[in-house]
DNA sequence: CTGTTAGCGCCTTCAT
DNA sequence: ATGAAGGCGCTAACAG
């Protein structure tokens, strides 16, 4: 991997700035940064001197002398152009620019090689933090940094392997919701379409999806089941193999919008009355003429709470790992079909 | 702003590698940068001790040292959750990660003090390049990092009053397409939504518009346009807004996806059978039941010659500054309907 | 109120 | 093949 720091012009430091103000560094570095101590006449021709030049503070080298972080915290997602992914970081970006802290945002594409890289490169740089939503089950490289003193915080994932902070979504609670509403509209033969089973929130909800179930007296049958779909077209196709069943289920419940819409396209193409329900809202759910029950919640709140944690957990190291569940509730679109 | 920048406990250094393997801090340095002059049993000597000791290198402190950039480049955009701004955010990525380049994401919120403080806050971490996409028509700020010898991209809008590489798409032409197809079938009293009129891409557009008419023999009537709708609901209240007129235009071009969500969500609340074009496609926007011209183009493409100019500009300062222009073509979505 | 000294962690240069 | 000196730009600590 090529090396493409460019080399940039010298600009003017804070020596360049004392010698044309006639002062010393120091004397610069006290009045660029308001010490009380500096005589007024001095601060103004000191900052006259720092315009004229165009000076600009060093952040790297003010970094280094300090011995702290960098102001810098890093974000770690999968996939930046999912708006669930893109809302946190707003969510967490609010809040961190209030502390003084930059967010730096680490897209994964899914590959856990470049997550690992990430990090390490974010350590190297000494960033204040990291907040991750991590992609796959192998955690190491987080718990490597956490040993080493970074301030860690999972979002929508708890830790394996290592203690950390995290904030998590209730999603046993709002898939097990969501299926008892279809449950009790009359559906018995309900699909599941989710994610890939080594995701934490897939298999959480694949559990709230499976209580909801029992605790109906119905038996769970994962024939019924279909894990692993990413991407919308491959839950159409996974969503078309449910309804082309013998006994096609007459609801289905999918565990994230992906899958949601990938399902509605499938209905939409079988011309079912196929009742749909889903975890994540998404815009334009409610203008697709098709009833559906989505599990929501607040996906800033997600992004400030992990925020939070990590503000904090850079003010007090040490203590025991805090855990926060984000609540969901229900929300439905479009009148609710009941089975034929 | 409190300065929030943890204290970090401390992490071992070159020197305590050095010490442990009984080597200079040198040899360290070399041997971990694969040094061919280090003898190879040293190195692995020197490799054992700083996994056991947990050594990261300080990347502050190699940036500083070696007076180049910081192996980041600043990305600065006006509203992440929108998908079109998270694209462009990946494709950009995808080329500077290839050349060893960080992407560090900030996000302005429409704010002008916002971006003035983020290019400030890059140019001091001594980032390698600054790619943006202005919020406003005050582009100082940018100026002056330039005229520092910062690389500077704009990305969907050119340059304010200074020189820079930028990459723009086809605004006028999208627009002008889209609304000649809307003549074509027939509508003379067509509609335009539109963003804030400072905002470079929404005049344009609006330029690409009533050309369109001008050049079909209809004269613009600035009556059936309205702008400033920078969400879907006051968009929806513009559009309801034009088609409750006198004489309401048959169709809608909007100037942005935010718009046309707003628009199709005023003509279905009233129930006509108005035609609808926009620049923008999104997802969903085949699932709507109304028929829909769309002007797309690969944001991911504009992310991409972003990315790619600023690695070259990193690379050879001075020349001329560039300019690309990414082309647009229609997309239908259902049919479309013609006016009564 | 201002200046001097020293050093953050690393790497270039010049010895050895 | 390895080491010692010096300094990147900045600031804390201690003079004066």
């Amino acid at each position: 991997m090529p090396d493409n720091r460019g080399t940039r012009p010298a600009q003017p430091t804070l020596r360049d700035v004392a010698e044309r103000a006639a002062v010393s560094a120091m004397t610069v570095s006290r009045a660029l940064r308001d010490d009380p101590r500096v005589l007024p006449a001095t601060r103004d021709r000191v900052r006259a001197a720092a315009t004229e030049l165009g000076y600009r503070p060093n952040e790297v080298a003010r970094s280094l002398r300090l011995g702290k972080g960098s102001g810098l915290v890093g974000l770690i997602v999968t996939n930046l152009a999912n708006p669930f992914y893109s809302r946190l970081a707003l969510g967490v970006d609010s809040v961190l620019r209030t502390q003084g802290l930059k967010t730096v945002i680490g897209n994964t594409a899914q590959d856990p090689a470049a997550e690992r890289s990430l990090v390490e490169d974010l350590v190297a740089r000494r960033v204040d933090g990291i907040i991750a939503v991590p992609a796959g089950p192998d955690q190491r490289h987080l718990a490597t940094a956490a040993a080493e003193g970074v301030p860690v915080v999972l979002a929508s994932r708890p830790p394996e392997g290592f203690d950390a902070d995290c904030v998590l979504v209730d999603d046993f609670g709002g898939a097990k919701d969501a299926t008892e509403k279809l449950i009790a509209r009359g559906h018995h033969r309900i699909g599941f379409l989710g994610s890939p089973t080594a995701v934490y929130t897939g298999t959480e909800r694949l559990r709230g999806y499976r209580a909801a179930l029992t605790g109906a007296g119905i038996t769970p049958d994962d024939a019924y089941v279909r894990q692993g779909q990413q991407q919308t077209a491959e839950a159409a196709r996974a969503a078309a193999g449910l309804l082309s069943l013998p006994a096609p289920p007459t609801a289905l419940f999918c565990s994230n919008n992906r899958n949601t819409i990938g399902a509605f396209r499938a209905i939409s193409a079988a011309g079912t009355r196929t009742a749909l329900a889903g975890f994540d809202d998404f815009e334009l759910a409610d203008a697709l003429g098709l009833p559906l029950t989505l599990v929501d919640y607040d996906i800033d709140e997600l992004g400030r709470q992990a925020g939070r944690m990590l503000v904090d957990r850079t003010r007090e190291r040490g203590g025991a790992p805090r855990r926060t569940v984000v609540p969901t509730h229900l929300v439905e679109y479009g009148t609710t079909t009941t089975p034929d």
